[in-house]
DNA sequence: AAAATACTTAACTACTTGGTTTATTAAAGG
DNA sequence: CCTTTAATAAACCAAGTAGTTAAGTATTTT
């Protein structure tokens, strides 16, 4: 799927989780955004981009500002991809946890 | 976390996510994985090697061939970071639940 | 020893990314 | 009106990515 590219890749940027972890405490102007950053307001603008562009937060233009808010079902996508993948992670780990136990004995 | 970046990265390539979902049925040969895709084997190569480096996955070499097998321990990280706002989209689907069923009387 | 196989390395190209600064638009407040 | 504020747009740069082809290195087969 092509829109597992776009939020992967929006995901990949610890700049951007940053962004969407604030998120989760509620919607946030673009300036307060930008604010906790080391960077241009511009720079953090076209981070938020990314973000709307993969689905992952929605814009709504109020007056002169920008308020953000989470669209966290996009990221459910992403997870359940990486659902698939469970019972590979979770077997892996019960593998180690025997090899655990048989050393100990 | 640094660790983040290059798992998601690494996941946003959608050759490389093929590349894993063949390896759930099993290992392969470094030459085997390129095959099905109309890209050269140094292309390819490169492709694991990504996968590699995020720990997705674990080559052995044997003799003049590379095998690799899944290592979706590592995936588990990503799925980790992700639950953290699974509330959020449950929260979204029951509202959007609710809307439907409002609009529906 | 020679040839074939399975890769890696290297050098190159085209494109994308993450940042910058400067300038511009749009709305609010004096 | 004029100024400030919030944000976008444009132009640029350095570094990274995804691919190519060509050459090189091990290892196996004949």
């Amino acid at each position: 799927m092509q829109n597992l590219d776009v939020i992967f890749s929006a995901l990949s940027d610890g700049t951007r989780r940053a962004i969407l972890q604030r998120l989760m405490q509620g919607e946030a102007r673009l300036s307060d955004l930008a604010k906790p950053f080391d960077m241009s307001q511009p720079a953090v603008s076209k981070h938020v981009r990314v973000l709307h562009d993969a689905g992952l937060l929605v814009i709504e233009k109020r007056g002169r500002t920008r308020h953000c808010r989470l669209n966290a079902s996009q990221m459910k996508v992403a997870s359940d991809w990486l659902a698939d993948y469970q019972s590979f992670w979770t077997q892996q780990f019960d593998n180690l946890a025997h090899h655990l136990a048989t050393v100990k004995e």
